[in-house]
DNA sequence: CGGATTTGACCCGCGC
DNA sequence: GCGCGGGTCAAATCCG
């Protein structure tokens, strides 16, 4: 799967379950000290480092990477009040790929969501299959609405050529249950190609995946508003 | 001047 | 116990 970005040219993302996310990214050592944080890894096509997503960052630390020749930059949500943290680096195998690993739920919403479609479409990448619903319920208030195949970005699809890209396949949750089950991704005349539309709904393959926390819901909460929600 | 970024030091867990 | 590596802190610096 693959969803390029409403207004960021020449960008493709790719969703990393959990599983995958604890290994494409460092092991939380001491995350085992810390209380274990919710992570999302995201694989994104594009020139830029830090990409914008709707909520603002500051960057509290840069370290060098092991076995890559890329640093990974840390950021904070710079509400106070949130403790959500990503970590940026490039891929090594594929340096025009970068990956972002949200750690953390925000406790309020993007800072952008409400100025317009721009916002939304980058709340929207960064959930894939809710990007769908998102972009339906964001055509009934808003003009243009974003366009599905924008959102799911088939057009340009860029096959992962990095080897921690992996099946891309969502997480199961209740919340994208709710979403895959929704007419978002049946509606005729949308994409519904199944290396699209199967891809982003699909049950991670593996029975080693943890268990879904509502994480996944959290962060859909942070970005979707429930008056915007499906269901 | 305030907020963001940079960067070296430090802390901590893990593996050997 | 020690070294390694990831993650964080905080002072210095930059920038609007």
């Amino acid at each position: 799967m693959a969803v390029s970005l409403i207004g960021f040219d020449s960008a493709c993302v790719c969703l990393i379950r959990p599983a995958a996310a604890a290994t494409a990214t460092a092991t939380a050592k001491k995350g085992q000290k810390r209380a274990r944080q919710p992570r999302f890894a995201f694989m994104t096509k594009s020139e830029i480092d830090h990409l914008e997503d709707g909520y603002r960052w500051r960057k509290y630390g840069q370290k060098a990477v092991k076995n890559s020749p890329f640093p990974r930059s840390y950021y904070r949500c710079t509400n106070s009040k949130c403790t959500v943290k990503k970590r940026v680096e490039r891929s090594s195998d594929d340096p025009s790929v970068v990956i972002t690993t949200y750690e953390g739920q925000h406790c309020h919403h993007t800072a952008s969501f409400q100025r317009g479609v721009g916002g939304a479409a980058v709340a929207a990448h960064i959930h894939g299959a809710a990007a769908v619903a998102l972009a339906e319920q964001m055509s009934a208030f808003v003009s243009p609405p974003p366009q599905p195949h924008m959102l799911y970005g088939l057009p340009r699809l860029h096959p992962p050529s990095s080897e921690t890209a992996v099946s891309c396949s969502m997480p199961t949750t209740t919340s994208l249950q709710e979403l895959n089950n929704s007419e978002g991704l049946q509606r005729p005349g949308y994409n519904n190609s199944p290396q699209a539309a199967v891809t982003i709904a699909q049950r991670p393959p593996s029975p080693s995946v943890p268990p879904a926390v509502s994480f996944d819901k959290g962060l859909l909460d942070d970005i979707v508003p429930p008056g915007v929600r499906l269901g």
